[in-house]
DNA sequence: CTTGCTCCTCTAGCCACTAGAGGATGTACC
DNA sequence: GGTACATCCTCTAGTGGCTAGAGGAGCAAG
């Protein structure tokens, strides 16, 4: 049947935003899909995959970059997905970084918080612990 | 003593890179500081205090908004610190809750991972995973 | 025919920097 | 004194991934 939508209804379909859509289609992430007589988008249902599809890779943290590539590999489906892989096991080694640092951090603020007996700043524990510069010099999180 | 450095120094004393104290400065989180007959900055131990304070606050994630209240309340030591507090803890929350996101990314990801045979694309799970649109409409971690 | 919605293009803004141009100053060595 | 080189200065523009708004055109219902 192949009905095509208006870019506002691939906006609620997907759940991506209008401005996000025409955003991808100006970055090249979506092809530029026909216009009708007075010049409006129109989407079809392979395009809305294609857009479920990046709206889940962003989701899931993946990087526009990221993103082109498997998009390009999904596009060629003979190929040896590797190249996938590699890319999914690199962004859950990304993600794992920054749970860690994450969790780090968390730790920090829970004992700032807790440790704050909320009286005058000049005893505050949050204040004392931000203003303590003897720590490593580690990487932002 | 109160010795003064350049820019230099403090960068390397501070962690903060020279482009970034300079920003720190037009953004007015740090004073502009006193000025050599060459139009050169110099920083002295107080200004060095404060740029640690900064780049320990922005390890932990606050945003500079956060930043420039808790300086403010750091200068005025006799103030309560509920509003430091305050701060504090949402900004806990906010990382609990990136923590969340990640670790649900995480268990995706690794799902996706280890279930990928890493045959050709057309049988990828990684591909797959994210093609699959009858997913939740939840938010971007 | 007018109201009100959706759509169009275009530019500018968000955050927290980072990169680079193009030039001045300071220091170490000969 | 000269010269090589590091460090500093200001200024503009770019990053990623959108988001907001201006100013206008198209389209369906009453």
């Amino acid at each position: 049947m192949m009905q095509s939508v208006p870019i506002g209804e691939a906006a609620r379909q997907s759940g991506v935003k209008v401005p996000t859509i025409r955003y991808y289609e100006q970055i090249g992430l979506l092809a530029a899909p026909p216009r009708t007589e007075g010049n409006r988008r129109l989407y079809d249902a392979a395009d809305l995959r294609r857009l479920a599809f990046i709206r889940h890779a962003r989701e899931l943290g993946f990087e526009v970059e990221a993103i082109r590539t498997l998009l390009t590999l999904q596009d060629n489906p003979n190929q040896s997905c590797a190249t996938a892989d590699a890319i999914a096991k690199a962004h859950l080694a990304e993600v794992d970084h920054r749970i860690a640092s994450l969790m780090a951090l968390r730790a920090e603020l829970e004992r700032m918080v807790t440790e704050c007996a909320c009286g005058r700043v000049a005893e505050c524990r949050v204040i004392e612990t931000l203003s303590d510069h003897t720590h490593h010099h580690g990487k932002l999180a």
